[in-house]
DNA sequence: CCATATCTGTAGTGAACACTACAGATATGG
DNA sequence: CCATATCTGTAGTGTTCACTACAGATATGG
């Protein structure tokens, strides 16, 4: 019964352009003026989609997580604890001072502290970063019934370091350091994981 | 030939105040109306006093940077560059889970990204991070000068590691991460000392 | 005591913000 | 072809923002 005019853009590609904004300036930074044109709408269209600024916040962080799902799948698809460590940490290296995107990553970039009204932004980035930390922390438990990460060792403890260095190297890629800075950083954080290997 | 009107508050003390209502909601989300409700004054002393809210967010770094001088003084005449590493971190741990500050840490919280007209405030938030990274860095040096620190050690990359969890616990702490969980990834962290260490 | 210089409080200023009313456009269902 | 439902573009809405004009208050220098 009547199903009205259909939209004439593509949502998927508003959002790519949305997450860029949000990840170049912040959620607090970046303007329904900046969204919508990047976006190529008009705000009507982005309200009547998103519903408001919050809501195509976390529409843009589902399709940013959605992104890096492959990616993800491959890290801690590495054989040792060590690999996963050293494929996170690389990968994250390069992906945040990739020139397509922002520097940095968008779960950091986009707002660690927040104004009155808007509370809850940190709290949706925290969120997401935690998810991947519960991955690793899973990885690691694996790790050690599998026997590459020694019994000893805290699988809870190294997760949280390894969220502790991305979000770290997020911080300093958003502050101009360079890939080689990053991998360095990279490189020397890794080496922890070889006290706790068998291997 | 006449002096005027002498200020009627103590502008450490106010400073004190703004410093906290930047660090909570960092310096977009952070208005002059809570930052003269805080600092116990109007907006015409503010403007008189600091120029405008970026120069009241300088003013309010430099005295963020000051309180903590002795600190990192004390980090960094710890006898060894292992030592160096286990104060600095866990003195951060300590103090961005201080239940007397906001979490965090100022230099983090106050501004990844920020708007069109506030591009600088998270230059100047990356270059107070930075002495701290190059004060390391020179404290490394001396340790493999005086040879606790082995000399195929990298000491700017030691440094910037450091630099990099420091940073990364911050946007741990200011998610609600608990003072436990910091002092885990400072001591995972400082493991990597070891290994460089000649004792 | 007077002139001057600076601070303080009240009460705004224009601009930018997130968000929306409304009318016209464009599809589907009957 | 008509009624209905949703989208689009124009043009705003009220609110909040950083910032300030102005007048009165309070110190110093002569």
């Amino acid at each position: 019964m009547a199903m009205g005019r259909p939209r004439e853009f593509d949502a998927d590609a508003a959002l790519d352009q949305a997450m860029e904004v949000f990840w170049r300036h912040g959620y607090e930074g970046a303007t329904i003026a900046q969204l919508t044109e990047a976006m190529g709408i008009n705000p009507p269209s982005l309200y009547a989609a998103f519903g408001n600024k919050e809501g195509l916040l976390k529409a843009a962080l589902d399709r940013y997580t959605a992104k890096r799902a492959a990616w993800m799948e491959d890290v801690l698809s590495a054989p040792t604890a060590r690999d996963v460590a050293e494929r996170m940490l690389m990968g994250t290296a390069d992906s945040q001072t990739d020139p397509d995107n922002p520097p940095g990553c968008l779960l950091v970039q986009g707002g660690l502290a927040c104004g009155t009204g808007s509370e809850n932004v940190p709290f949706e980035l925290a969120a997401r970063r935690a998810l991947t930390e519960d991955q690793l922390r899973e990885r690691f438990v694996r790790a050690k019934i599998e026997g590459d990460l020694k019994p000893a060792a805290d699988a809870a403890a190294l997760a949280r370091y390894l969220s502790a260095v991305s979000a770290g190297m997020g911080v300093m890629a958003s502050s101009g350091a360079d890939r080689e800075a990053l991998r360095q950083v990279a490189n020397v954080s890794v080496k922890v994981f070889e006290e706790h290997s068998t291997t």
